[in-house]
DNA sequence: AGATACTTGACTATTTTAGTCGGGTTTATA
DNA sequence: TATAAACCCGACTAAAATAGTCAAGTATCT
């Protein structure tokens, strides 16, 4: 039950860009540079995260990422999903009757790994982009 | 964010077990029947079990395992810990004053992954073995 | 004695993760 | 218009974790 450095990394950096989101595009390289995050791993974050819609890019020097909608309503939930990463606690098809392996039925602890994945879904559900900044602004204060 | 068949298996098998405890010793043979786990894993599984107490063995024909503790007694935080399947949503060292990769400082979401963590063992602290049982009876009504 | 079942430790194939690398294209600005 | 900053794209790979397997035992019941 582990959180990958992918999932860690999108939501560092678009705290990051939060909060350097006011005046001018922000480029990944000061982001790699803030949050210590390799370049080429913030681009394929970030290339997910504009297919998904969640930032802009701007092309050409000065360009960069910007948000693409309020912080307010970027969810973690969006995020996570943008880069694939996924709460997985059940090992079967969730849709189909079949069970883990392909067996007849649900397996003995299939509701049990359903109901954590709610409750994991649901703390993702809740915080929002702007939650994170303002839980950071708090802190330096 | 997923969890590992390793965990999942040893909750399984343990439901398994409390279910058939009342009379005598449950054989792993019996459990990798039923639930469709390789015995040699299984194997590997109880050993771990065993050692942290939440198991007793009985050698020899008709032997097996029985329940070391009431199964209202075992949660599931009890369980995953015994076969190493820790809840790690940070990276840097939760005691140490320093950041993710040795920096001086924890990173904008230290605190946010903190909290997941506790909203996660929140859940496996209130679930016992108990718990799972009756649902499962229940469900089989 | 034979069968059943636990015990131990090493070994391995597969998958996933966490990147790297090498080539682009676009655009501001000097 | 040259240059550099920045995004864009796809392939590749080393290392780690996972999910087992395998072999060779030991204990106990019948
Ligand atoms: S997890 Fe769904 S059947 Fe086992
Ligand atoms: S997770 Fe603790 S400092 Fe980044």
């Amino acid at each position: 039950m582990k959180l990958t450095s992918k999932g860690r990394y999108a939501v560092m950096a678009l705290v990051d860009l939060a909060k350097f989101n006011n005046i001018n595009p922000v480029s990944l390289r000061d982001i790699s540079l803030r949050q210590g995050i390799s370049l080429d791993y913030l681009e394929q974050i970030f290339a997910k995260l504009r297919k998904k819609e969640i930032v802009q890019s701007v092309r050409g020097t000065q360009g960069g990422y910007i948000l693409n909608k309020k912080a307010k309503e970027i969810k973690l939930t969006n995020i996570f999903e943008a880069v694939d990463e996924k709460v997985k606690t059940v090992q079967c098809k969730k849709e189909s009757k079949k069970g883990c392996n392909g067996k007849p039925v649900k397996c003995l602890t299939h509701n049990l790994w359903d109901e954590l994945e709610s409750h994991i879904n649901n703390f993702f559900n809740k915080k929002s982009l702007d939650d994170l900044v303002k839980d950071n602004e708090e802190k330096s204060v």
